[in-house]
DNA sequence: ATAAAACCTAAAGCCGCTATAGCTTCAAGA
DNA sequence: TCTTGAAGCTATAGCGGCTTTAGGTTTTAT
């Protein structure tokens, strides 16, 4: 199949299938005679499979390792597990400091009145010396898509 | 005060200052004999708004109108108060799609027995064909610091 | 006087794509 | 067979919000 096909089967975009290439996700594509990528279903099943893994929020490199372990069915699956389990660990934390973040926002807006901005609550919280969030958020592969 | 003052008074790096600077969110700063920059306690104040709001995961693009808004005291807050609102209510539905991700991982996670990779659950959801998670994080200004 | 620390500019790098520009090749209809 | 439009190709730039690097200048402390 062309690039087209296997993009749409994988539910992605045709670049990307290109980029995947570049950066060594998908192995180099065979090419028809007027220089086209050719795909074969084992391509569409590695896609399929780094998408999921992407979908799940799995950065480009766990990626790549989850793939390499896929290749070896008859290793343990030990370090599969480290990482899905440390993306995990990833997801919760990033869960509460947003958490902290809504209520922070929320008690904000609550305390907005609507009237000049020199009486906002929103303003002046963030005007505000004394108040220190510290919800950093040093986010990595945070574009789960 | 020098760059490197001001940056730590206000909790960033030097080069974030000067970034800033470029963006527009800073005015150009006075310079000093030697062509350093030199900043007063306006700019301090100013920077530590800037902070703040990112701190509370508001984009840049959002921090300059707040910025605009702080400097008119006199103006009615309803802009500031549509701004905070709208992004709680995308924080809130990042959180949704974390936390429906965090599910899936739990349950990925729980059901793998720490065989051999052939017979490992992650690998298997990844790999199958079936799965859909559909739970997109177009994410936005999601590095929050 | 000297050395270390802080400062300067300009440009590239990060992540994971996405979009653009300017071409070539393919497939279907007349 | 010819034509047209879709799909493909490569290379490069852009997104956000900084961070890092390179290579230089100025300040500050001893």
């Amino acid at each position: 199949m062309g690039i087209g096909t296997l993009a749409s089967r994988a539910g992605c975009q045709v670049q990307t299938v290109r980029y995947y290439e570049q950066i060594g996700l998908l192995p180099p594509a065979m090419r028809n005679a007027g220089n086209q990528r050719r795909y074969d279903n084992a391509t569409l099943r590695r896609l399929t499979f780094i998408r999921h893994a992407r979908d799940f929020g799995f950065s480009v490199e766990a990626v790549r390792e989850l793939l390499g372990m896929a290749d070896h069915p008859d290793m343990p699956c030990d370090h599969a597990d480290a990482i899905a389990k440390r993306h995990l660990e990833e997801v919760e934390a990033r869960i509460e400091r947003l958490s902290a973040l809504r209520d922070e926002l929320k008690r904000m807006v609550a305390q907005c009145a609507g009237g000049r901005v020199d009486e906002c609550r929103i303003v002046e919280v963030l005007s505000d010396h004394q108040q220190c969030l510290h919800a950093a958020d040093h986010g990595g592969q945070q574009t789960i898509r």
